[in-house]
DNA sequence: GAAACGGGCCAC
DNA sequence: AAACGTGGCCCGTTTC
């Protein structure tokens, strides 16, 4: 078709990931149908259809199992079937979140942390503008896509604030300014002075991400704001493997503290939900998704969202709020 | 026919 | 795609 050889992966072969389709869909008509074709083929054969063979004929529901230790960083991991990767992000794959349904006379409740590894970053690094930030209620996932992708705060889609987020977490987990310029398509000296004027806006990143890499290469791991040790078994390794192993050790103590909270406000639900019409069905990172009877969602969202907002304490006292959404529905998209 | 693996892609 | 992190599942290919 007259077009580039492009980039090769370790076997040899051609890569053509979608970030390379789209970039050769400028080019010919073709890219554009197999990326239309790769996305509706994923959602048949991950969701549709696998899915209906997890039905248990018991209950008529699709249960998951957990896994405690599923992940390095404390988070749990979600097999057969993972119901932590249920789409959200396009039209059609909402549409398939919408096929989990609540019971006749009952509502899908899902609570989930604002912005919840940016906050603890907060705290951990000790970067006052950022506490400044979520103490005042901003929104600094909004306000990240409202700079790069130039829509109003007032305008702001969920799909934009949706690229801004993976910018943020980009940025303070070690992304390069080639990633960086890859994944947006801006020249790579642009990309870089967004990193650093990033950097400038929130001092005290760049010395956390030192010193946590200090911290691993002394002692071999890292830990979480509650003492919890995340082994960093490569952080002494030599060439490519070094900048991986630097960037899992700079995450694993900001998202296992994430994974602790919840992992907190969980242990303390049973109780806190026990004279409610309720069940707490799923656990998706920082969220908890219900099942409530309609006439309780109100005193379901109060109860749940104050354990969940002040599950860090008295453990640990965070410099900054953590602030949870909720929303309800007949299905887990109305809900989210 | 199962297991391992890479590539790809869904989510947080 | 070498160059944010954490996962699991599907598909095609390779290997046994
Ligand atoms: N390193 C990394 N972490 C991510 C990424 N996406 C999500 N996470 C982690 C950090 C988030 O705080 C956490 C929960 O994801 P959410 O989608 O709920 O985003 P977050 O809570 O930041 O924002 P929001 O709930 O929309 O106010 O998962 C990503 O692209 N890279
Ligand atoms: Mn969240
Ligand atoms: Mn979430």
């Amino acid at each position: 078709m007259a077009l580039e050889g492009g980039k090769k992966g370790k076997t040899g072969a051609y890569a053509t990931g979608a970030d390379v389709l789209e970039d050769l869909a400028t080019e010919h008509e073709l890219p554009a149908r197999v990326l239309d074709w790769r996305q509706l083929s994923k959602l048949k054969s991950t969701y549709t259809d696998a899915l209906q063979d997890h039905i248990d004929p018991n209950t008529g529901r699709v249960h998951t199992s957990y896994v405690q230790t599923g992940a390095s960083t404390g988070r749990l991991a979600s097999t057969d079937p993972n119901l932590q990767n249920i789409p959200v992000r396009s039209e059609e794959g909402r549409r398939i979140r919408e096929a989990f349904v609540a019971d006749a006379g009952k509502r899908l409740v899902s609570l989930d942390y604002s912005q919840i590894e940016l906050r603890i970053l907060a705290h951990v690094a000790g970067i006052d503008a950022l506490k400044q930030a979520f103490r005042d209620g901003l929104d600094i996932h909004a306000m990240t896509a409202s700079e790069m992708f130039g829509v109003p705060l007032d305008e702001m889609t969920s799909d934009v604030r949706r690229r801004a987020k993976a910018i943020n977490f980009g940025v303070i987990y070690g992304i390069s300014g080639f990633g960086l310029a890859r994944n947006l398509r801006i020249p790579r000296a642009e990309a870089q002075g967004f990193i650093d004027r990033y950097f400038e806006r929130f001092p005290g990143i760049r010395a956390y991400m030192d010193e946590t890499v200090e911290f691993a290469k002394a002692h071999g791991y890292v830990q979480t704001l509650f003492g919890r040790r995340i082994h960093t078994p490569e952080i002494a390794a030599k060439g490519p493997r070094a900048g991986f192993a630097k960037r899992a050790a700079i995450n694993a103590p900001i998202q296992g503290t994430a994974a602790d909270i919840i992992r907190r406000a969980m242990i303390r639900m049973p109780e806190a939900i026990a004279d409610l019409p309720c069940k707490m069905l799923l656990q998706v990172h920082d969220e908890l998704l219900f099942e409530v009877e309609e006439d309780a969602v109100d005193a379901v969202i109060t109860v749940a969202r104050d354990v969940m907002e002040g599950a860090a304490d008295p453990a640990v006292h965070l410099d900054v709020p953590l602030t949870v959404d909720a929303g309800s529905g007949m299905n887990w998209a109305e809900a989210h």
